[in-house]
DNA sequence: ATATTTCTACGAAAATTATCGTATTAAAAT
DNA sequence: ATTTTAATACGATAATTTTCGTAGAAATAT
């Protein structure tokens, strides 16, 4: 079994940003996140320090100023919250999921295509068609 | 604005069972719950408790054995749960979260193809060719 | 009738998360 | 060299969530 991850709210903010703009010390994530919302520096000093007691990020701290980098990989962890999330809320079913996300929000016309040509794709795969 | 809909993990377990077999007692939620995981009597009736004070969920108290039925709807608080959740970790992308979940989970032939339909019904009514 | 089971009410402990104040140290500015 | 700024460490508090024990009332079984 891999490692089971399960980021607090406050741990997926600070994943979001270090996901997103790569490597970044305290001082950088803690106002990425106060564009959201108020938080103080310490705090976010804290979580992530726990974090990397957890080994979610691992730090560098050559430099006085730490800097602090995602572990969790991006694409993993997504996957199982997705997964959980279907899990608890869509009896595990995808499609149920996906329905439901589609029919509620909005998507550009590409967007749309975008998802009907992966549909594609995974049909022919599972007629054993692949195309690669 | 309507109300702010923000269940627990524990909430979001009661309500699953309400949505799915309806209006409930504590004890049959509770044999629910037990399929998963391990969980006592009275932590399920307090956690419904406090769903009703909540007004997550109503309570018919006419006989001693109290019924409770969920009060928030089913669709808009996944809805609401599934935004919040697309906000969170897709940047608002809603085709990027489901391209992901989709190449993530495997789907029946049949499902793929009820979420094709949808596609194709969703970019017929952008072009204005409804077809009810 | 009495005992047993099965409820709810209630409160409080336990566990988890989030937040921040203070001390200390290092760097930078004056 | 001194002051000011900026960083980490650490611990403590607050807030939220989960869990459950116990008491008492109502229903059921003996």
């Amino acid at each position: 079994m891999p490692k089971k991850i399960k980021p607090t709210e406050a741990e997926l903010e600070v994943l979001q940003v270090l996901w997103s703009y790569g490597p970044s010390t305290v001082r950088f994530v803690n106002e990425k996140l106060k564009d959201e919302r108020n938080v103080g520096y310490t705090t976010t000093l804290k979580v992530m320090q726990i974090m990397a007691e957890k080994n979610m990020v691992k730090r560098n701290k050559e430099s006085r100023t730490h800097v602090y980098e995602a572990i969790v990989e991006e694409k993993e962890t997504k996957n199982l919250l997705i997964d959980k999330f279907i899990t608890t809320l869509f009896n595990g079913s995808t499609s149920g999921m996906v329905l439901q996300a589609l029919g509620n929000k909005k998507c550009s016309t590409e967007e749309l295509n975008q998802i009907r040509s992966l549909i594609d794709r995974i049909e022919s795969n599972q007629k054993g068609i692949t195309n690669e």
